[in-house]
DNA sequence: CTGAAAGCGCTAACAC
DNA sequence: GTGTTAGCGCTTTCAG
């Protein structure tokens, strides 16, 4: 039974035992130094370092010999000073742990690599003022563009940043009091071509879970579904539309409320990814079969008896798109900021397709 | 069908179209200029940003209105040149679309968060050479520290970023010929268990299926297993195993081989998430029951028909402790290199319990 | 309480 | 081909 809680096991050894000669420990070696070792004039260097021509083969030698030598590397904090770029993007999201935005924020990385850019990113844990509080932290670092996942609705704090040039756009969610490109998904359309699909199944009795109308996508999403109920000339009740937070225990007293009482659902739209696991837990815990579309796809969602229909946004399309989109105002060839709207799909996979029952 | 393609739609106004006054459009306003218009001297700009001691309250008024009219803000870059000091940490992992990594990286940025540190970072596509491109370019950035899962397995290159200051800690899998601080789950015991558990529950031929051997944690689970194996005295066949690259295309296969076949395996231990639901794939289309142990757990787990037995890491609780210990070395409250192991949890929900069949 | 001067490590511009 | 100088925007030091 080895190995069963944490433990810890410390070799020997001491960090920085033996030192790079000519290099203090916690201290680096500069371009100076390395001038020095090599015996060239600091700018030889500097041009072997960022590879300009006009350096001799053997005094290039020399010079790389010196940086091998002393460990050097050169500080790009020096280095941004005298350019003004950086050659890094910012990314705030919510929630880096979301299923959702774990491919967004891949998506943002890999075009940010193509154009030779890392990547700072942070999250905002749906806070305003967190938000702001990045945000403005990446700015102060002088990011070239900021890619934002509003978690506010007020964005007029960007707007010094934007006109000293750095780079924005919003994703998932539009931005509030300024003029900047948004990418988002057909939130309200995809929200009500599920709905509709339920409706065209036989369902008249049914209920919305979603998140807190605050945000931009919850509200869009409830309008689809008021939408297709409209559409299908039926009368909504409010107790079958719960908004809020999306912590399973809420979304499981909602959930049980609309499924039992007199007039229960037949069917539930689940505004996210979040709701949907939730409620397909309640719905577990049920006899009477529920139709169930979910907004968001979720893996394993075929596996599971009936399978989960779903209305798929594509997270890595959005970040892409917002992304390249960054680079192309970085580039100067984009001027005019635009609101560009992704499609959704609605996928069936069995769950959406349960004809009413009860 | 409003809203059921990509389009874009854009408003007439123009970026830039006003800027502030004394503020060229790309460029930013610095101390001197905000020093300049609230007739100060520079230093005093810098104590009232800093908030620092000593500036007459009036004066300091007059600044934070030179600041908010200028729309100031400090540039960082020029700070980290004189500090010393980036407060940033760079974090290297495979792939921030997976699952398992976006849970460690949200631990690592909340331990930055609480210490006043941003977080920059990278996927290295468990490419060796991407790993180390990225992480000498935090280096070049001069990140306070670098939380580092391994895609290579020799580490040397950073011996003079370690000795020049640099914290590190090695996450998920060990370092390379490099004494530095390494944080792992128990790979080992965890699949021993995991394997072990299927033993006791009447199995003997069980399958093995993981990732490349050259990846740490994937040759400890396969060690796991055989050791779990030797100690029920069950002699391992060849075919029992299958190593290699986890796309679904080679795990189905590999499956497939193992369930068929004139002495099929009763039971199979996959080796991690991705594997684990290629195999629960392959198993829904197959009538037999076949037993199933996965390392990593996976969302849903427990609602699919059997639910999921796995052997759980905490993703979380990786990135967590690594973090606080890179913070430790930067506090200078740590000195000596240390291997940390966390241990793994057998969680059983049904698929591991199932006695063998065929 | 406030400010002038020096310099962090690098690159741009210009000598040689 | 190579070296010298100035200065990016800030903090540190020290003088008023």
């Amino acid at each position: 039974m080895d190995d069963r809680t944490a433990h810890r096991t410390s070799p020997a050894t001491h960090r920085g035992a033996d030192r790079l000669p000519g290099t203090r420990y916690g201290s680096r070696p500069t371009m100076k130094d390395v001038a020095a070792r090599a015996g060239v004039g600091l700018k030889t260097v500097s041009r072997v370092v960022n590879e300009e021509p006009g350096v001799t083969p053997e005094t290039e030698r020399r010079v790389q010999e010196a940086i091998e030598a002393l460990g050097f590397r050169r500080n790009d904090s020096a280095r941004v000073l005298r350019k003004g770029r950086t050659a890094s993007i910012g990314l705030v999201l919510e929630d880096l742990a979301d299923p959702f935005y774990g491919p967004l924020s891949r998506a943002v990385e890999e075009v940010a690599r193509a154009h030779g850019a890392l990547l700072i990113n942070g999250s905002s844990a749906e806070d305003p003022e967190r938000e702001q509080e990045l945000v403005l932290a990446l700015c102060a670092r002088r990011v070239d563009g900021l890619v934002v996942i509003p978690a506010g609705d007020d964005h007029r704090y960007l707007e010094p940043e934007v006109k000293a040039g750095v780079a924005t756009v919003f994703v998932d969610r539009p931005a509030g009091h300024i003029d900047a490109d948004v990418v988002v998904s057909d939130n309200f359309g995809g929200a009500r071509d599920g709905v509709a699909h339920l409706i065209a199944h036989g369902h008249r009795r049914i209920g919305f879970i979603g998140d807190m109308p605050r945000i931009h996508t919850a509200a869009e999403r409830l309008r689809g579904y008021r939408a297709a109920m409209e559409d299908a000339e039926i009368t909504v009740e409010d107790s079958w539309m719960s908004l809020g937070v999306t912590d399973p225990e809420r979304v499981r007293r909602a959930a049980e409320e609309m499924l039992t009482g007199p007039e229960p659902v037949t069917a539930v739209f689940a505004g996210n990814n979040r709701v949907t696991v939730t409620v397909i837990r309640v719905l577990a815990g049920h006899t009477r079969p529920v139709a169930l579309v979910g907004f968001d796809d979720i893996e394993l969602a075929d596996l599971l008896q009936p399978g989960v229909t779903v209305v798929a946004q594509d997270a890595a399309a959005l970040g892409r798109t917002a992304a390249e989109r960054l680079f192309r105002q970085l580039d100067g060839t984009l001027l005019t900021p635009e609101r560009i709207v992704l499609p959704t799909r609605l996928i069936t996979r069995g769950s959406g397709e349960l004809p009413p029952a009860g």
